[in-house]
DNA sequence: CCTCCTTTGATACAGCTGTATCAAAATTTG
DNA sequence: CAAATTTTGATACAGCTGTATCAAAGGAGG
């Protein structure tokens, strides 16, 4: 197998060990074994641990708002592109919520390796907070990059609850459309200039 | 030194620890080292890693708990006591930097040991929840606890951006604000019963 | 004084960790 | 086929981890 495509599987079992148990679930051993690999070629390719965790993380920050990108290039009503959004973030399947444990470990991750993983985190928020900012600007919603960053906050934090069994899946969904509902007549132009 | 004293020493170096370097920083020797104790002494009391641990996170919830309920009681109007609660939240100073980053650590070793500290977390969260959402309820504001939840959503959510330096603190107050004045007409009970 | 509680010291052990190093297969590629 | 690449195997090593076990010192209260 090409060499790409090694590296690939590799750092795709680092994601999933992420997934299941989190940073510490990932050893070079673990990797190894969930990559159906021997140790010696998780070291071969990505020689140290942390350019192989860095790697990862920086695909994984990649693929998060390539995702987000392909889904809100159909542009449509800004409520409409914020709905979406907060339908994407919520962590209600076995994709979504694995995805979830990915971010935790990797906001965990920032306090303790600030350069490597830091770096990385702060990409993925940075990266997704521009392109709703700029679909938001684009549709004349006001103060933009400050609402995409109140959306973003709230994902998350609804997120987290859901995920720690403080909300069901459908109170967390009328919680949103609550929130969306006191949204709407700020989304539009003339409504207020800020 | 009675034994009670002793052992909250040591849970608050385990704090210390938690905050400054994530889970990962908890070891048992570096847990004597931060107490200013024999290592001998922290297996004296809290034998085992995972007891001292669990015991650590169950007297935070508590603590962010009371600390929370002694603010809140002297209680104002529903927008006011929402107010203090995304104020308090907010990780400003050190000291509430600190508590976020202890937060995200809890969140993570959720997920690596669902048992001890996710049920301390859900505690942590659920009490948080219901005490906001008794307040508020005692105010007459409709759908009190989902308010509370949602509450809790943007103020971790904005803390965890605050934190990764992708809003600074007057972006992250006036980004509050917006979201305070939309909530207003929503806090009266006559405006509308859901 | 003597007994109980607290505290320390030194040290051991097995287990997992990242990393390194030998040679040797298996596979692909020219 | 021959050469280069990819992959494995078997270990090794030093470091840190939680936990355990020896004896002994220090201090407080009866």
């Amino acid at each position: 197998m090409s060499e790409a495509g090694r590296r690939t599987e590799i750092m795709e079992a680092v994601e999933r060990l992420l997934a299941r148990g989190g940073v510490n679930a990932v050893t070079m051993r673990a990797v190894a074994t969930e990559a159906d690999v021997s140790l010696r070629l998780v070291q071969y390719y990505g020689s140290t641990k942390d350019e192989l965790l860095g790697a990862t993380l920086d695909r994984l920050a990649d693929k998060s708002i390539r995702r987000w990108q392909a889904r809100a290039d159909r542009q449509g009503p800004a409520l409409g592109v914020i709905g979406a959004f907060l339908d994407e973030a919520l962590p209600t399947d076995r994709a979504s919520r694995d995805l979830h444990r990915v971010g935790v470990s990797l906001e965990g991750l920032a306090i303790t390796h600030p350069d490597v993983a830091g770096r990385a985190y702060r990409t993925h928020l940075r990266g997704l907070a521009d392109h709703l900012a700029d679909v938001l600007d684009a549709q004349g919603v006001p103060a933009a990059r400050r609402l995409a960053c109140e959306v973003m906050a709230i994902a998350h934090g609804v997120g987290t609850l859901l995920m720690a069994d403080q909300l069901t899946e459908p109170e967390a969904r009328s919680l949103l459309a609550d929130y969306l509902d006191r949204l709407r007549p700020r989304l539009s132009t003339e409504d207020r200039a800020d």
